[in-house]
This record gives structure tokens, sequence and C-alpha cells, in this order.
DNA sequence: CCGCATCCTACCGGATACTG
DNA sequence: CAGTATCCGGTAGGATGCGG
């Protein structure tokens, strides 16, 4: 009773982009470009390896709109320091943008932008995972 | 001079699934079987929030075969402790196989699991965005 | 020799209290 | 409500040692 039961029609898990496929694309750039790339990958696999980060901007990929401080805060059961500096963090990465509204009480609002966008399938493969693993 | 410059015909950055075709698929289980993969996504993500737990999948993804523990430590530039710990902690999780060999000098080899080949389309995808963007 | 285990240090993330 | 200040515990990093 452990595994998934009677699961209805799961489309194949085939994300798109096959790893072959990922090194020939690749390979096919210039040395300095493949450097660059290298190098981005390294930057973005080590924020994205910070504490919650991953869960974060999962919260973006499935929601609707933009989300709150204390959306997030309170879905995700992690303190208002870090909460603080991942979303600052992810602001200066252009993931989300911070809009604040001089109001009482105060509201600040962060939406993901396009480049966060194109990251969320990453999410949604994640979530495709667990329909059919466990761990 | 920082940005891509002649790009070789980039396949389109769509990778199977969609956000609201993930949601719509996991509104289609029973309400327990979603509070399962609630929990599951969220044990992933913890997993592969912790420091370098990214890096070291993405090394295995785009890998021919097995890799050794020097392997990742000289790739990689980590803590041989570290290192440690998180392969073990992907062995628990079954997403890497351990294989020792009893010669001289010794031999380790780390193998991904199929259930972690399933999870590698992630690592092509975050790889594709990083040809696209910049950090 | 390689794959770790150990020891110590430095930093990061958690909990709480408090402020604009 | 949306953070910041402070303190504290845990975890990663670096050097070293050792067993296989």
């Amino acid at each position: 009773m452990t595994g998934p039961s009677d699961p209805p029609a799961v489309p194949d898990l085939d994300s798109g982009l096959s790893r072959e496929e990922a090194i020939a694309l690749r390979e096919s750039f210039e040395d300095a470009e493949q450097e660059r790339i290298r190098r981005t990958v390294a930057e973005l696999l080590d924020l994205l390896g910070k504490a919650h980060t991953m869960a974060v901007l999962s919260e973006f990929a499935f929601a609707e709109g933009p989300l709150r401080f204390s959306d997030l805060e309170a879905e995700l059961g992690i303190a208002p320091n870090t909460l603080s500096t991942r979303l600052r963090e992810l602001n200066e990465a252009a993931l989300l943008e911070r809009d604040a509204y001089d109001e009482v009480p105060p509201r600040v609002e962060y939406t993901p932008t396009e480049r966060a966008e194109s990251l969320f399938p990453v999410f949604a493969h994640l979530h495709h995972w667990a329909i059919e693993h466990e761990l």
C-alpha cells in the first residue's frame, strides 16, 4: 500500500531534452561559450542548492499569481530571516520581481520573472517524478 | 560580449510537462495519494536542497558511466567529508549504487540507478536554461 | 595510494523578540 | 505585514590520519 495505486493515465515521463541531446547541444558551441555555460550551470546549481530555494521556487511554479512574504512563511514553515535572505537572492538573480505597496498594513508581492518561468518545467518534472516514485 | 553570440539552432525550451498539466495530473488523484505526492516532493526538494547534491547528480547526469570518489572530488572541488556524506545520502535514497572493488589501489564506483536516471532530464533542462540565460 | 573518518573551525540556518 | 537583530545549534570546509 505504499506505492501509487490505480494511477490515472500518467503521460510518459519524457521531459523534452534528453541527456544525449543536451550534451550534443553544448558541444556544438565554441569553447568560450561552453565555458560560460559551464559557469552559469555551476552558479545556478549553487543558488538552487541553498536551503529552501527550490521549495520557494516550487511554490511560485504552482501558484497562480504573485505571492507574499507571509504566504511563503506559512506554507513552507521557514524562519523569516532565512526566507528574507532567499527572496533577496532570488530577486538579485532576476528570478523574482519585488513590488512594495505603500499601504497600511504594508504589502509586498513577489512575482516570478520570465527567466524563472522558463525554469518551472523543472519543478513540474520533479512533481511528476514524485508521482511515480517514493523516497 | 557577455551574452550568447551566434547560437546554433537551439531547439525550443519546452521540457515536456507544463505547470498546468502537472497541476491537473496531481488533482486527478485521490486525496491520500495527493498527500503522499506532496510529501515526496517536499522530501525530494529537501534532499536536492542540501549543498552540492544537485551538483553531484548533475555530474552523473552528463557522465557516460560510473564515477569515482576522486573524480567528483576533483571536478566539484568539495571537501571529502561533505562529499562522503552526500554520496551516502544519495545511496540511501536509492539514487546511487555503490560498488567497492577489493583491489590495490582500491576502487569505489558510484552508478546512478534508474530512479536517478528518470530525474536527469531535470539537469538537461537546467543546462538548456543556462544556454539561453545568464546569472 | 584511494576512500573515507576524525577534529576543529567558520559559517549558515532556526527560533524568538522586536521595529517601521 | 514584512521584515531586521540577536543568539544559538548544526552543518560544511580544511587539514590530517589511517585502514584496506
